[in-house]
DNA sequence: CGGCTCATGTAACACGTTACATGATTCC
DNA sequence: GGAATCATGTAACGTGTTACATGAGCCG
């Protein structure tokens, strides 16, 4: 439902399949994943419908390259996705069903879950941090006068690195509850936060 | 990778893959979905796993229902399922990526868009704060005095809590900074939130 | 009797993951 | 020459969605 389009999002500038998965860990990766196994298809399948046009073009460094460009027709399909409105209802959030059932297992674990959880939340957080602080010293347009592209892409940062603040702040409300129930029956457990 | 679990977590007490969907709706909805016709295969392969077992049995209404349950070799399983810790950085949001390329379509209509977001956010803040609300009003452990299988399900209530309060501000916060440029090209956008 | 909810499924298709296959170029 | 990276794919399998099929029991 979605692939096809982030692709074409990610065309506005043309690019080969293996540019884009590059294209993807550094940019959605915090929202959106994709194998290259996924892409190639994909673009083939864009390529067919009109969406997307391809040509071969030497590479820098290694064999040579199918580079996609984005059709009229492409970026029309991409604007429909949006004009559609938001994609609403579809997160499936793993770690909150396990979190959901995570009375089955003994509260040791359940601490030490816990502590997976923040620490992963801090480790995003601080990557979130180290964007920001590396745009703002590199554009002086940040964060007021971005131009539109930019705006919308801060948008994004802004809601990754208030959500990870949060859920860092839930994890620890909720090692705290965990932890006054370990204590009250005889066990002491450690805070520190793990080392990875 | 994970429906067979969430239904092992389901199962804890005794169901029909019917009565499985409606708890999926009653429940888990806000970070897992599934359809029916993918539940009724699921626990059909779960059966022949040996991870449960299963029964005929009449209704109150309609026809006669097959009631599964959990065998030892299930609950293990969902155990060991928890006990390798939170599945992570799986997640596909998306309404982030469609954000993401928000600056390909006008920006009136980046506000309509955002409008939207706001207020499904909103209306799921209100849905979760009702569960609060009544939770609260009828047990007199809530929330401190909670049993451990009802503190991990009011954890897991408190991180949407938090979450859609949170993403309501932000979604303000964007709000703002694209009206403050609509303004500035000389029109005027109304802030009302949408009745639904 | 007709429409609703209860109840269980199958079929076709789309999406996503893991493993495998292939070969060019570069760096040591 | 061997390992790493660049580059494109296919195959098998698992997961998820949409549409369709079937039939029991209940309410009006």
């Amino acid at each position: 439902m979605s692939l096809p389009h982030v692709l074409l999002g990610m065309l506005a500038e043309p690019a080969s399949g293996y540019d884009l998965k590059q294209r993807f860990e550094q940019s959605v990766r915090y929202f959106w994943y994709a194998e290259l196994s996924q892409i190639y298809p994909a673009l083939a399948k864009l390529e067919k419908q009109g969406l997307l046009r391809s040509k071969q073009a030497p590479s820098d460094k290694g064999p040579s390259k199918k580079i996609y460009t984005r059709t009229g027709k492409g970026k029309r399909a991409l604007q429909e996705w949006l004009s559609d409105g938001p994609v609403l209802r579809t997160e499936r959030l793993a770690y909150l069903t396990q979190l959901f059932f995570l009375d089955e297992i003994p509260n040791a674990r359940r601490i030490e879950f816990m502590q997976e959880l923040r620490d992963d939340f801090a480790q995003r957080l601080e990557e979130l941090k180290l964007i920001e602080r590396n745009w703002a010293s590199e554009d002086a347009r940040f964060p007021d006068n971005l131009p539109d592209g930019e705006l919308v892409k801060h948008m994004t940062l802004r809601s990754g690195l208030m959500k990870y603040a949060m859920m860092v702040e839930w994890c620890e409300e909720c090692l705290g509850r965990l932890e006054s129930r370990q204590e009250s029956t005889g066990h002491r457990n450690s805070r520190n936060r793990k080392v990875s």
